[in-house]
DNA sequence: CTCCCACGTTCCAGTATTGACACGTCGCGG
DNA sequence: CCGCGACGTGTCAATACTGGAACGTGGGAG
């Protein structure tokens, strides 16, 4: 469902091709919404065909430039700022610490150092990618900036659970 | 894909039916993994034909018991154990903080500020979630506090990058 | 003894998502 | 001037997920 108001916020910020959203998807947006390039042209025509954009020009390889109408940004405005979001769910990490009771206290334990670690490499490689942009005073830039501190802040919070967790299991071990 | 293999974690820890395991799911998995009722019932007879679980027992009203099978704790085990975990895709929030360039700053600012408040909100509650729980030392028990400690720091993290991200609005708005 | 609610399962239509395949074209490096 | 890699779009089958409806039953409260 959030995909269709993904693609009308970026084109918000200026028309662009189904080509060029993909790239973006691929990049910077697929941390957060992942998609496949199946899914992004199939919602372009069904927004296009909903009168929430259309397409401003055509250009050489059949490519069609894309520009939101009113209607498309009445429509983002109101999933923004009106409709609830659904939040965190669906956590495929979590689920499995969850049920770590089917295997031995080592083999779960030596789960939670490697979560530990994937943390830590990831929390490495958002620290490297904010230091290697040159953050601008544009919206996207703004924004994107606050999503990369999310990122990084919840890397370091896995990091840090996961000692905790650690060192719990060593205290008190599950009793079968 | 992991429901399934949810499915195959409570079933590990002991027989139940299709019911009992709607409700483990609509209490205390759906966090972390929700579903409907509706997919649990088929993922129990695809799971069921795949030889992965069987009905141990039928009951009064049409129950059937399930029990996990030999390949099903195998099954179950490979995944926990040697199964990429996707770890965290898909964050409508966040996809929403990225696009805010669509409103006025000040909607923007409004938009974090009930994030604060809801982030707040939800921690109190798992917070008081913990201590109105008696946690025992069997493995649901001791890994079910893990995720809840999760949850905490993960709710606890949220406020305080809202708050964050609060205050670098203020202090460098967005340049349109 | 009766009624109602919780127990219990199944089916279905619609949408979302994935992954792959198919197909055509501009443009530039050699 | 030729080929190939990037540009660019579309379609399909399969699976995941949602929400709702339908239907039947046992057991305990009154």
């Amino acid at each position: 469902m959030s995909l269709r108001h993904a693609l009308l916020g970026l084109l918000d910020t200026g028309p662009a091709s189904g080509y060029d959203l993909m790239r973006t998807f691929n990049s910077t947006l697929s941390a957060v919404w992942p998609a496949t390039q199946s899914q992004v042209y199939t919602d372009l025509n069904r927004l296009a065909e909903a009168g929430q954009i259309r397409v401003a020009a055509e250009g050489p390889r059949g490519r069609k430039s894309y520009e939101i109408t009113a209607a498309g940004r009445e429509e983002l405005r109101h999933w923004l700022l009106e409709v609830a979001p659904d939040g965190y769910r669906r956590n495929d990490v979590l689920l499995r610490v969850f049920l770590l009771g089917a295997v031995s206290p080592s083999e779960a334990r030596e789960f939670l150092r490697q979560r530990h670690a994937i943390s830590g490499r990831h929390r490495a490689a958002l620290e490297e990618r904010d230091a290697g942009t040159d953050w601008d005073d544009d919206p996207l830039s703004v924004y994107g900036r606050l999503t990369l501190e999310w990122g990084k802040r919840f890397m370091t919070m896995q990091q840090e659970w996961s000692a905790w967790a650690l060192e719990q299991l060593e205290k008190a071990p599950p009793h079968t």
